[in-house]
DNA sequence: ACAAACCTTGTAGTCACTACAGGGTCAAGC
DNA sequence: GCTTGACCCTGTAGTGACTACAAGGTTTGT
């Protein structure tokens, strides 16, 4: 089986196919006299591997990861489940943030209901009050706390454990 | 206002606001006679501007669409709610692919207990079913049409418009 | 005079691909 | 035997939204 039969077959695209090659996800096939790539149904079940991992919303780095705990038949189990449950982790604060921007962003829809001018409009109105300081679920400025919940990308005062003294 | 202190001031890293700069969604600011940026109230605002609608999610390309529609004051407000209105769109099928994703997740979870040996354990037996063909909520190999749903990335048959004639 | 803290530019890395460019190979039809 | 067209190869560069240097210049305090 030559790679666009495998793309074919798994309906991933052959240069991604060469992509989990070179990444070393896939074990590296035999090679026709011309160098082709051949294939057989051991190297579907590992690309089908990977592709199932993928549509679980794994990194390639922990479908390489799984892929060597599969390997040593003499390794537990634990670290398979700490993968797993880390990503269910992952997933679940991504649905939550997710929830609140949806929240956000109707809130925000709200303001306009029909066509009128960009200058007056409701929408525009508010992400400029937002930036100018007014108070708004996710913004605050000038490192004032902010009132309890901030989502995965809040923008203000997070992570500058620096000098602060402030020069004009 | 130097960098750092509207780094500081917004809670931006300064190299960002620099690459937003040269993004073009930060208007150039003046320069003191070392070459070292200059920021006033002005600037300030901006910035806020795009980090206040990056934490709703929006892309650069959309914040320089918005920030455009804002300069404009002729302009109608019809290609903002557009806008908003596809940042909802995109959020709201994010959170349902996710969603399946976490049902199916904590499914595999389900299939492993208690710590034992890798080569036993249920979740990476699922996950190599899967792979070899087994009937699982995500994957069909071979081009067998799937029951019913698929999410985001979906990795079977799907955009292969192409001759498929087969050469072995 | 010197160090620390700041600033500058430019380049390269991240992740998981995707898209060429510029070639080589293979089977079928004429 | 030659052309056509589908297929394959390698290698490089681009995506988005940053992040992380390297190598140097400036300002401020002691
Ligand atoms: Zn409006
Ligand atoms: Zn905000
Ligand atoms: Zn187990
Ligand atoms: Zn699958």
């Amino acid at each position: 089986m030559l790679i666009g039969e495998l793309a074919r077959q798994t309906g991933c695209d052959a240069e991604t196919i060469r992509y989990y090659e070179r990444e070393g996800l896939l074990s590296a096939p035999q090679r026709s006299s011309s160098g082709y790539r051949r294939y057989n149904a051991e190297q579907l079940g590992e690309l089908n591997f990977i592709l199932h991992c993928r549509s679980l919303g794994m990194s390639l780095a922990d479908i390489r990861n799984l892929a060597a705990f599969k390997a040593d038949h003499r390794h537990d189990c634990e670290d398979i489940n700490l993968l797993i449950d880390q990503q269910i982790g992952k997933v679940h604060r991504q649905i939550e943030s997710l929830r609140l921007l949806e929240q956000q962003l109707l809130a925000l829809r709200d303001k306009c209901h029909d066509t009128h001018s960009a200058a007056d409009c409701g929408i525009l109105q508010t992400l400029v009050e937002a930036a100018e300081g007014e108070p708004c679920v996710c913004h605050t400025p000038f490192g004032q706390d902010n009132h309890g919940h901030s989502h995965d990308h809040d923008h203000a005062a997070k992570k500058n454990g620096r000098t602060q003294k402030g020069r004009p």
